[in-house]
DNA sequence: AATGAATGAGCCTTCATTCAT
DNA sequence: GATGAATGAAGGCTCATTCAT
């Protein structure tokens, strides 16, 4: 939460967040003006900014909701489920469904987040390292543990995981989000584990 | 090339495009004022509107070239190698290769794109496609001539493969291009065929 | 008045408006910048634009409060004064009593109107459309009643009595606005009545 | 004619000039840009700076010539008609056959000279200056040879005459240019003639 | 003389942010 | 705390004019 925020009304500056979220999917971080944003949360142009330093803080703050309550539900699965199988599983999983209920933020996230300044993307990293980093947890304890194959780079399959569920919300996203997103989760999770190639085949080049 | 360039000095038009790719590197595409575009490129301000419509004309020309050249490197090895498996390969190597040789436009392309109005995503998108379907007739070709285990989603498969590419792109972007990009090709091709998992324990679950 | 206002400041509103006049005055619509009469005015660039749409919006308003202004009085005169005689009197002193107070305001309306965008031009036409029919109704009025001879083609009537007026106010406005304009009341009226002819020569051509 | 053309081809200097009438009766004076005057009279941009000073003195020249064909045209007649009657008939018919064969001329002299700089309207009022000063002559040898009635004030008069063909050409044109303009001479001659007044109720405010 | 690519000063307009009420 | 009118810096784009060829 933002520093300024916390002594102040808890309700309105979930209102101002939600309704960043609503005009920045449909203009953009750079195409949401302010009083747009304001208007939206029905409160005054001034108001918005007794709860955010400025609009940057707006959109950071946003990411950082989005991001931990992904995090939050991730690392209260890996403690739960050390299995590391099951924990991919639940991540792909948690993934999808926190995105998958809310388009409009899926959109902020995915879309309008990678513009704006260095700053902005600098402060996404931050926050999204103890989710790349728990995937690689993940992934050396599966090394570890025999359920996934020895020798691969951890940084590469997690680039791949990574990816893949980059990509498949990005798609459903252009698609228009029609479908449901954690339908996905299965088939993606198999992919993941499997590649596409034949094992007799890998090794012809 | 833009429809206006082509008629006047190719090289002033080369020179502007450069320059974009440069200044939008550093501040992104709404950070880029044409004006810093114009002295990078050593024109004035009214000339780069010779070249181009406007301000968006010169990020969508950057993107257009971009993508047609590796959409044209891909093409030809299509084309040249109908073996789905070094078509995969040399896809992901063209990639890396084209987007290596220039950190600055991979980052334009990575990170920039994707802001700017939905017209712009609009072209991109459209521009990609292309790129898309070629991929997913690699994937059809692999699966029917056997070189592909057989019963996958080939959405997913394409979506797995482009996000993973993207994502080590991404990746290396952010470290600051320091390392071969086009040396991951190998890993990345590798773990794309492979998955993380163990042949014996994939329906585990 | 402009849809915008009204709700804000009226005094600010016709201060701008004053401002533009003036300035207007001296440069003429296109030499007008925006930056000059919101100085003029005593606000910043950015309050002109709460008050009106755009450059264009604040010369068309100029031109609809004036010319609603002689509109008003003219029409107000009709009312009270259907002797036509008497009407077209009233409407000539009007029109040189409202122009007559205020010389910057005439030089914008006689000579910078017709600048501009044609789409402006089409404006003005439409707001003087109401002034041209009340002419045109004392004119038959007076035919009917028989206090002006019989037989003249109305639309040139209105087009000499207009044009005259007009020319008036033009040679007033260009002289430097020295002399008193509704003292030419009674010699134009005069004029106009009595065309420079006499009686006995008119049927020699 | 420019100082500059006289020594260069006369053929360009007329191309140039019939171009800016056109290119200005579609866009007004602010709105011609000298690119599209120089393409419409298919020659370089930079041509038309080896005829003309800059594009005020495009305005002026246009000016210049065709009021100069309008004051030739009458001083030609007033030498050969001194009788006022006729004189003053023959202004009218000069007027409106001149401006009547050229419409896209006479949009330009009638709305769009009275934009632009002062200065430029400082110029056609010095152009003007015979014209008024004959019309004048015509008006006082009229009252001297009892033609017209005695006791009015020229200016007046002149400002009648000169409003009334003004404002008749502008009638013309607002239509569209669409019927003859010449064919208004005889309405307008005798309207200025007689008035719209009857002998009778002259006096009567 | 003729060309037209290049120039760059100039201006309207937007919008994040402030502050008096 | 809340308001929203006011601010003014900033920047994309136009177009008259120049000058090397």
């Amino acid at each position: 939460m933002s520093a300024i925020a916390q002594r102040k009304d808890a309700a309105k500056y979930h209102a101002i967040l939600e309704a960043a979220i609503k005009v920045m999917a449909v203009s953009g971080y750079h195409g949401a003006q302010v009083a747009r944003i304001a208007r939206e949360a029905g409160v005054a142009d001034g108001t918005v900014y007794l709860y955010f330093k400025n609009k940057e803080d707006i959109l950071v703050s946003v990411l950082r909701e989005t991001i931990s309550q992904i995090i939050m539900l991730s690392t209260w699965l890996e403690g739960d489920h050390p299995e590391p199988l099951l924990a991919l599983h639940k991540l792909i999983e948690g993934h999808f469904t926190t995105l998958g209920r809310n388009p409009d933020l899926a959109l902020v996230l995915q879309v309008h987040v990678r513009q704006s300044d260095p700053a902005i993307r600098e402060q996404v990293a931050d926050m999204m390292r103890p989710y790349h980093r728990m995937l690689e947890r993940i992934l050396v304890l599966g090394q570890e543990t025999g359920v996934f194959r020895q020798p691969f780079d951890v940084r590469i399959a997690r680039r791949m995981i990574f990816g893949t569920i980059d990509e498949t919300v990005n798609a459903w996203i252009f698609t228009g989000a029609k479908y449901d997103l954690a339908a996905q989760t299965d088939p993606v999770y198999d992919m993941l584990l499997r590649g596409i190639g034949k094992g007799d085949k890998l090794s012809e080049i």
